[in-house]
DNA sequence: TCCATAACAGACTATTTAGTCTGTTTTGTA
DNA sequence: TACAAAACAGACTAAATAGTCTGTTATGGA
């Protein structure tokens, strides 16, 4: 029996992760993944000391997933030529593409069951939340450096960190309408804006 | 003591609007709410005959003051003056302005907390969330649907949906970061990408 | 001037919940 | 081939939680 207790550990954190962005951190019991999991309470805390450290495993394993998409996305980016703002807006049309599949597996995102908890955010578990926002607004900001006009009013920080905004923004106005195909249109909005700023001339040259 | 009830009432909903946006509808007891408000059960359960009713509550008076806010862009959108571009950023332009204040009362959105727990959303609470989401949206497609360039590849629904997303991303964001200024910032990059957008001749007559 | 009733106050209860504890069953290994 | 320990299984417990129930008090209308 104790060849190897990791496929239980993985079921336990598949079903947590299932329940917690649909119902929310508090509003899920340990009980509830229990019997989402098929496993029990000494399965259970065998594998997590608390209720804390489930979620903490929970954000850490969603963060690595997150920051492997933010890798795909850029290497598309550099894929796509040499062009600054040819790059920037494959970057955003590789999300565009994505973006039915991730509402396919599951319609929401932990980073807003978690933001919206103060209970999680002041004990350390959203710590690594921050540091995979920081990493996405450094990725694209990147990008965007090279590809803004000279004299945009636009700061870059900023505009970078709307891909956040419009991902977590569109998981809510998707569960709101029930309507999963909003992630791809917010994504798509955002790609045609940006390509819109990014193909405007300089500032100082306009007429 | 029967005078009226009314203050009792809303000093409940004000402590639970406050617990439920920073801690979580499901984390937040009706003992805690009891508490912050400096009343009792028998207070609580007179004015509401359940947890879930004072989330209907909370929900509709949250709901009506958002739909004033909404009002008051419409406003400031039509005194900007006749050009319909002109008009749309005015409205984006006054949201900005009132961004700093609204993170100043208390850093989040109910939405949020509503939309991220499934027992909410399956119980008719959120249904007026819904509605909101679809005035802000009807509102604001109604300016743009004038100001953008013929033959723009932007969906007027979806660019309209953006200001809610906007919104509720930049909360988010601000959460995680501990920085209420992304509320600003973040409506100010969707201000300049709007105007961008809205300058850009139209489309077939771009060289 | 009553007195029905709105508006509370607070003890009490049934259920839920996170976490504990005692066993049991397999292994890899000495 | 013992055997220490990983990997569970499940009864049990103390605290928290939503909701109830019995009072009490002060009005506003008949």
């Amino acid at each position: 029996m104790p060849k190897n207790g990791a496929p239980t550990r993985t079921r336990i954190l598949d079903a947590a992760e299932a329940l917690v962005i649909d119902h929310g951190y508090a509003a899920t019991s340990v009980d509830d993944v229990i019997a989402a999991s098929a496993s029990s309470k000494g399965a259970f805390f065998h594998h997590f000391a608390s209720k804390q450290a489930l979620a903490d495993a929970l954000v850490e394993r969603y963060v690595a997933a997150d920051l492997e998409m933010l890798d795909s996305g850029l290497a598309a980016a550099r894929a796509a030529g040499p062009d600054p703002a040819v790059r920037a807006v494959a970057f955003l049309d590789h999300f565009v593409g994505l973006a039915d599949g991730l509402m396919g597996e599951q319609s929401g995102c932990l980073y807003a069951a978690v933001l919206t908890e103060r209970q999680l955010l002041t004990s350390q578990t959203s710590a690594p939340i921050a540091t995979a926002i920081r990493a996405w607004r450094d990725g694209f900001a990147a990008l965007l450096r090279e590809a803004l006009p000279a004299g945009s009013p636009i700061d870059v920080d900023d505009l970078a960190d709307h891909v956040f905004v419009t991902f977590e923004g569109a998981f809510l106005l998707a569960r709101s309408t029930e309507d999963p195909s909003h992630l791809r249109r917010q994504l798509g909005v955002l790609r045609a804006l940006v390509e819109t700023a990014l193909a405007a001339g300089p500032q100082e040259e306009r007429r």
